[in-house]
DNA sequence: GGTCCTCCTTGACCCAGATCAAGCGCGCGA
DNA sequence: TCGCGCGCTTGATCTGGGTCAAGGAGGACC
């Protein structure tokens, strides 16, 4: 299997791909060994809930490789997507109890866990991780305060380019792509997932895809493999001019 | 002037409105004295802008009393407000040059701040720092995925009462409210600022809040001045059900 | 090869909230 | 005291995106 060979490739920090990007970036060889001891591996499969919502985490951890998401939901069933969750990305939060969001696997997922007492007090002793996991929730913030102004101001059709520009740059600079000319990227989500990112419905995520395709912005090969020819009009269509953004 | 009576009267950090609620919150006394020596008071007039979007920040700091928001801008104009700045709460981020926000003063304003330099080296000293910014920034995280859902699932009056509920949930642990019956505060925002926090016109918010007047829900007594009679029935209004919120 | 099933597209219609426009009321400065 | 401006309200109309509805396309399994 797959996730077999995942588990014994990562086995040892110092192998990680994630190593260093995520919690544990800054820690040093002494430090990880300490971690070691206290972290194991999950994995799950594409649709399947990681956490429900409200549900006691006895853990927290790193996504490894796949895609998660965060979403609240509404007695009456409606949901908002609140994060994505890609690899390096942190889920949990030290000092609660419980989670806030319902976490789902959106493709296969491999997680790096650590049982949470022992990591929270390995927090007070370690500085390390404490510095880096602020520098990554201010991140995070941030991200978050941009998506308010997308999900606040922007329309349609400006919702779903600003949404293609953050999975390409992403794509871009994990899969280091050529700097110029055509990004090439597949959708991991689904038209209903990015609706719920969005704040929109699935058919009007459909109708925009298909105009923005219309308008020559993007090129489309099946569903979920797409072609940006040109990254500043996308963003020109995102309503972000500043068109420097891509290597920040 | 009252801004010279709050700066005679904050000089020790004792003495400190926000002492055990901002940034400096679990520092102990000869921590305190270190942060004095680095700590001066800025006061703003209402209307006032802080910072500018993209301006270098040479200090970060904390509210000590008023009221300021966080917005982001458009080229166009278009502006969403990511944030509310109370008193305690902190304004900048380490590590960082330059503002990704406009910061203005919604009313007169007094901060507490810290050149940025000399902060960042002794919150690499000082866990006690570090770990309360890391403890306020998750609690952000949490406010703006909130937020998140508000601005991309709800209804214009679902956002207008769920406003007004976070307003006076805040108000009440602030003011020390009694525990039930009716809910009194004035608002802090213009209809425009409410129109910019929750993705609306100031036209809808203006409707909004008087159909909530016309059907009970609060009353009016001038346009700031809010009384809430039924706090739950509030909240059922907002959509948010869990009526336990309150002393959370 | 057929038949589900899930994901997606497209059309027709509708409505919440935006837009455009007029006017009120209160505080402030002359 | 008067006007004048700003913050707010309310009305009339328009429209972007939601809702409802009907298929299409590509697997996976029989």
């Amino acid at each position: 299997m797959l996730q077999d060979e995942t588990l014994a490739h990562n086995h040892h920090c110092g192998d990680c791909p994630i190593r260093h990007r995520a919690v544990c970036a800054r820690c040093e060889s002494t430090e990880l060994e300490r971690l070691e001891e206290i972290k194991y591996y999950r994995s799950f499969e594409a649709g399947q809930t990681v956490i429900w919502s409200g549900d006691k985490m006895d853990f927290v951890g790193s996504v490894v490789s796949g895609i998660a998401t965060l979403t609240q939901t509404m007695e009456d069933g409606r949901t908002q997507m609140v994060g994505l969750l890609l690899p390096s990305d942190f889920v949990g939060r030290p000092g609660r109890e419980g989670s806030a969001y319902d976490v789902v696997a959106t493709t296969d997922l491999v997680m790096c866990c650590f049982r949470k007492k022992p990591f929270e007090q390995m927090m007070e002793r370690t500085p390390h991780i404490a510095q880096r996991l602020l520098e990554m929730t201010l991140d995070e913030l941030d991200a978050a305060r941009e998506w308010m102004l997308v999900l606040g101001r922007k329309t349609a059709r400006e919702k779903i380019a600003s949404l293609l520009s953050i999975i390409a740059r992403r794509d871009a600079t994990l899969n280091l792509q050529p700097a110029r000319g055509a990004l090439v990227f597949d959708l991991p989500l689904t038209r209903e997932a990015m609706a719920d990112y969005l704040g929109l419905t699935l058919e009007t995520v459909s109708r925009q895809i298909s105009a923005l395709k219309r308008d020559g912005v993007i090129q489309l090969e099946g569903k979920r493999h797409v072609t940006v020819p040109d990254f500043s009009r996308l963003m020109e269509e995102a309503g972000d001019d500043a068109d420097g953004g891509m290597f920040a």
